[in-house]
DNA sequence: GCCGTTTTCGGCCCGACTGTTTTCAGTCG
């Protein structure tokens, strides 16, 4: 409902609509999409709908349409207009409604493929605003686009997989099922989903059960396959499930196949010849009488390899087998090693809940402290707080924390802006009253390279900055190559004892396995925080512990593992 | 298209930056 809101937002902006008619739809998808309501049950009741802020009548009857026909009679009206294939077009970092909609007027281009041959071809050239370096930036934009398009976010794949195992454990007879494949890994994105279930109803006079049960789930658009043990279908998503049923026996090295990666298998299957044993997705056997040596988990495989059990966050054959042969594979952190989050906005400025509500989220997670860090006024879509604002709300967050003794500790912060000058956007008397001073690379990110790395630098040089925000990864989607001279930045930011900030939001992961363990190889220490801007956000650190262990770290590298007192104590001491 | 109210319609988050211009449109957060 929410993704059709947006679409439908999207197509009216391409058809240069009412400004504030296109921002109702994208809040309506927004409502949508962070209720807690379950919308099916109060679709017949118009007004119950409308209690929803950023609902009205209009959107109310959208949301009835969208429920009983499952379309919005706007968005197909757009859609004869203008071409579905459109909407991808705006991915692409540089390209708004603008021009995409005068790519369309002048020379009929309604798709990436379509804009990919065009600059191909050099027929771009003589529009207006396309010069070398728009068009340059578009080609590069294309590339990454294709390399990510059919993939899906891992936090979507994660959930449609945990729908789907509910809904598989509902038939008595499974005791496991688990998620292979780059979703166990924990990768950024995930291609398919492969699902891996055993249990005495797996048993091979039992499987076809269980087989039918599978392909009975409801949300499957189109069924792919159902053969013996195994069942494939696509949801409406796009997304690829495959579910296999497995013997007990050989559940462990199914598990170990399917999990790859393909380069940490190979070398694993290089390992058992080397001993005398053959591995595959059954079991593993000995080469000179085929006899069975392993399957049932995947500790007895790798133990029977002369390897500790590898987490499978590392299965990117880069030195996992070694470590694992020397037991000297690190304790990668968990999410319960976490114990505060000082990374979050209210609705002071762009957040959906308050300080109060906030600090409750986080409580509930069990964190002994969190931050209230919202925007500078430099961001001013979001209201950002100005000096004045500023310290009226750090008096806020104390009153909260004084209220909440004893339960948790709420720490008053700001993500401030570094200017254009590489200065920050509020004064250092405000930032003084801060315990949690993130300068953030936010809006920078368009900038050249040379150009955003001085400026970073010049912030840090600010003695009340205490976190670099967002310097790892960079946006999966929507977003140019980080152009930032990383290597140079988290040194200095080691030196001055700044510490750097890891963003745990699913949809900014990218190649910051690389970044992190960069981090740390330059001493940074490493705060991992959800910039959440409501309170259901604060689950996805999930995803951010996720990338952590794909980059080794342990719980000591990570600096929001202390308890609170010795986590102030850890950060750039202010000055006096 | 929503909201709040003045109950019938006006206001709705705005400033920096880039690449193209040669004064500004478009994108971004």
């Amino acid at each position: 409902m929410a993704q059709l809101l947006a679409e439908t937002a999207d197509l009216l902006e391409i058809g240069a609509g009412d400004p504030f008619r296109i921002r109702s739809y994208r809040r309506a998808a927004e409502a949508v999409e962070t209720t807690t309501i379950q919308l099916s049950t109060i679709a017949g009741d118009p007004k119950k709908l409308q209690e929803i802020p950023g609902i009205g009548k209009g959107m109310a009857a959208n949301i009835q349409e969208i429920e009983r026909a499952g379309t919005l009679p706007l968005r197909e009206e757009l859609l004869l207009k203008y071409k579905p294939t459109m909407l991808e077009l705006l991915r692409l970092p540089g390209m708004g409604p603008k021009t995409v909609a005068l790519l369309w007027d002048a020379l009929q281009i309604g798709s990436v493929e379509e804009l990919e041959a065009a600059i191909a071809a050099g027929r771009l050239a003589g529009l207006p605003r396309f010069g070398d370096k728009l068009v340059e930036k578009l080609r590069k934009g294309i590339e990454d686009y294709k390399q990510n398009s059919g993939r899906f976010l891992i936090d979507d794949a994660e959930i449609a997989a945990e729908k789907l195992i509910a809904y598989l454990l509902e038939l008595p007879g499974f005791t496991t099922i688990l998620p292979a494949g780059s979703l166990r890994r924990g990768r950024d994105t995930v291609g398919d989903l492969d699902i891996l279930a055993t249990g005495p109803g797996c048993a091979e006079d039992k499987v076809s059960a269980a087989v039918e049960h599978a392909a009975n789930y409801p949300p499957a658009a189109t069924m792919l396959a159902k053969g013996q043990n195994k069942v494939s279908f696509r949801l409406r998503s796009g997304l690829q499930v495959d579910v296999r049923l497995l013997p007990e026996g050989s559940y462990g090295a199914a598990l170990q196949y399917f999990t790859g990666s393909k380069m940490h298998n190979v070398s694993v299957r290089q390992r058992a010849l080397k001993r005398g044993y053959t591995l595959s997705e059954y079991a593993l056997a000995r080469v000179d009488d085929g006899s069975f040596v392993a399957g049932a988990t995947e500790e007895e495989i790798y133990a029977a390899l002369g390897l500790d059990w590898i987490p499978p966050e590392l299965r990117e054959n880069n030195g996992e087998i070694e470590a694992a042969e020397a037991h000297r594979l690190p304790i990668l952190i968990e999410e319960a090693d976490i114990r505060g989050d000082v990374h979050m906005h209210t609705h002071a400025t762009d957040g959906k809940n308050s300080i109060l509500e906030m600090a409750e989220a986080g409580i509930a997670r069990g964190y002994e402290y969190i931050a209230i860090t919202d925007h500078s006024k430099n961001l001013a879509m979001t209201n950002g707080l100005d000096d004045k604002r500023a310290l009226e709300h750090v008096k806020r967050i104390r009153e909260v924390d004084a209220e909440l003794e004893g339960k948790i500790r709420v720490f008053p912060g700001i993500e401030v802006d570094i200017l254009g000058d590489g200065a920050l956007d509020l004064s250092d008397e405000v930032l003084a009253q801060m315990d949690v001073v993130i300068a953030s690379v936010h809006t920078l990110f368009n900038q050249p390279e040379q150009q955003m790395t001085e400026r970073v630098l010049r912030a840090i040089e600010n003695p009340y900055v205490r976190i670099l925000g967002h310097p790892t990864g960079r946006l999966l989607l929507r977003r140019e190559p980080f152009q930032m001279d990383l290597t140079a930045v988290l040194r200095r930011a080691a030196v001055l004892g700044v510490a750097v900030e890891h963003n745990a939001f699913p949809d900014r992961l990218d190649l910051c396995d690389r970044d992190l363990r960069l981090a740390k190889e330059m001493g940074c220490r490493i705060a991992i925080n959800t910039d959440s801007h409501h309170t259901s956000h604060l689950t996805k650190m999930r995803y951010g512990i996720r990338q952590l262990r794909r980059a080794w770290l342990s719980k000591q590298d990570v600096l929001n593992t202390l308890p609170a007192r010795k986590f102030l104590a850890a950060l750039r001491p202010r000055p006096t």
